[in-house]
Parts: C-alpha cells; structure tokens; sequence
DNA sequence: ATCCAGGCCCGAT
DNA sequence: ATCGGGCATGGA
C-alpha cells in the first residue's frame, strides 16, 4: 500500500484492487451514502469519510493521517495483498474466476463488531435498501451528530450504552420490525457482559458462531457474517439464500443443496478463504439473479 | 394484489 | 434432528 498527502487529503493507489462501489455496495456494509460516481460519505467508528476516486487514485478527504492510519487502512483492510488472495481463488475454480473478474475491487471491509453485529440482526428476511434506512435511522436517533456534507446530515451508529434498556417495541419505531426483540437482546448482552468479543481471539470459528448464536435472534448466517466482517473470520461463509443459489447452481448440479452440504464444500475447497470466495460469489449471484429462473 | 427479502424462532413431527 | 408457518416492513 503507498499514500501520500496532497493538499491535507490522503491519495491512496491500489492498482485496481480498491474500487469503491464495489467494495462498499457488495452487500457487506450499509453505513454509506452515494454522491456521485466513486464518490461517497462512510461513517464507521464516529465519523464520516469523504471518499472518492480520481486519476486512478483513491482520495480520502477531511481525513489526517493520524486518523487515516488509526482507523482507515485497518477499516478498508488496506495492508492486505488482494492481488495474491484473487490469484490463489481464481487458481482454484472457473466460476470464482468469473465472479473475481466481474468485481475486482471488493475488498472486505473490518467494521465495528457491534454496529456490523446490529447491522446483520437487521439483515435478516430484509433487502438492502431497507437494511441500510434502519441502520440510518438508528443513527438519527440515537447516534450523535457528526458533520453535514452537501446538505445531508450524518450520525454516527449508537453506542451499545446510548441504546442499553430501550425497549424491542420502542426500538421498532426505527423501523427494524420484528428484529427490535432481537437488537434489543444483542445490546443487553454486549452490555452487561454477556457477549465480550474481546475474549474470543483463542476460539475457534465454530466456537465464536456458538457465543454469537446465544444471543435471541442471531442464527448461522448472521453470526458468519459478523465473525467475517468484524472479527476477521476470514474462514467464515456466510450462506444466504443467494450463495446458495449459486452454490448449488455451479456445484450441485443446479439441485438444491441444505446449507450443511454447501459449508463442507466451501470449506473444503476454498479454506482459510473461505469468506473472501463467498463475497465474490454472492455479488456474482446477486448481479445476475443466478439460480432463480431469472438468470442470464 | 400477492410475493419476497444477505433468517430465525418456535412448535410439531 | 428436521420441517414449515409466522414474522414487520416496503418495494416490485
């Protein structure tokens, strides 16, 4: 990774293994605004980034270096060589290749285990859209003002405190529906001590997914992709209904799989990588409806 | 209008 | 252990 700063703004070139859109629209996160082409406000960790690309360059804004050290290159996994994990995938399987070429610029995001844990509650029997106007407003209303940009106003996500003790029915006002229960039970646990992720460095993934499923409302695939997400999972494969469309369309002979079944294969086949090979299929299946009678 | 969404809970088998 | 209905909400 080289940057340099010009003009109090860092520029970043990734040649081509960083593409915004892609990176920030495959599903993974749902704190961020569009503004234009490559040009979007990210609010993680309190505050909210101006990020954008131009000449071939991404430009991190209203940013320092401090600050751009401390909390973007982890938050945009920017020490990692993509360039190699593609090489290895694409090596592996035909389809995958595909799938890398197709989005060669999402990288995996490593948000804050609590709003990516929220987050991924809300997920659930949700679409995006909707997932990412809960998610906002949460902020609203119960994160704190950050800073205004081109007339749009923006939080940051609540802290596990500020909505310690607020009922599932009130947090329903924000629009989470029958999830409130479930966010209301997460905060509860993170709160109290319960659920310290802090603790779970010496487990195994099985054994953080158990932790995470304890919580009311937290099943496999919310846990996989909390632990892929915020806990560096990298192991962890989220199976939804899209990547098992796609994994049962290339590897079961189009016949659908039980969930079980596309795990020993993931695993199997893609490894330790498992996460990265998900993200790419399921931003493949997604953009070209795989599996669904809708398919090209 | 009916169906469904980056699922999970719960009760019935 | 596995299966199906129900669930808030809003867009197609």
């Amino acid at each position: 990774m080289n940057y340099k700063l010009n003009n109090g703004n860092i520029c970043l070139n990734m040649d081509g293994d960083f593409i915004i859109s892609q990176t920030l629209e495959c599903g993974q996160c749902f704190n961020f605004n569009k503004i234009g082409e490559e040009n979007y406000i990210v609010t993680a960790f309190g505050r909210a980034l101006h990020i954008y690309s131009t000449d071939g360059s991404i430009v991190f804004e209203d940013t320092t270096q401090e600050e751009f050290e401390k909390i973007w290159v982890d938050y945009f996994d920017l020490n990692r060589d993509y360039g190699k994990i593609k090489d290895l995938l694409s090596a592996k399987d035909e389809t995958l290749k595909k799938a890398l070429e197709y989005a060669p610029g999402i990288r995996i995001i490593n948000q804050d285990f609590f709003q990516c844990l929220i987050s991924f509650i809300i997920s659930q029997n949700n679409r995006i859209p909707m997932i990412k106007k809960v998610v906002s407003n949460l902020s609203k209303k119960y994160g704190e003002y950050i800073k205004t940009v081109e007339g749009e106003d923006y939080f940051s996500f609540p802290t596990p405190e500020k909505l310690y003790g607020i009922s599932g029915n009130e947090l329903m006002e924000c629009k989470t529906g029958f999830r409130g229960k479930y966010i209301a039970d997460a905060v509860t646990k993170y709160v109290d001590g319960t659920l310290n992720h802090k603790n779970f460095n010496n487990l195994t993934t099985k054994e953080v997914q158990a932790l995470l499923m304890g919580i009311h409302g937290v099943g496999p695939k919310v846990a996989d992709c909390v632990m892929l997400f915020s806990l560096k999972r990298s192991d962890a494969f989220p199976a939804d209904v899209w990547v098992k469309r796609i994994m049962s369309y290339f590897y079961f002979d189009q016949k659908d799989t039980p969930i079980k079944d596309i795990h020993s294969f993931a695993y199997e086949k893609f490894g330790e990588y498992s996460g990265f090979a998900q993200q790419y299929l399921f931003n493949y299946a997604r953009q070209f409806k795989i599996g669904t009678g809708k398919d090209a």
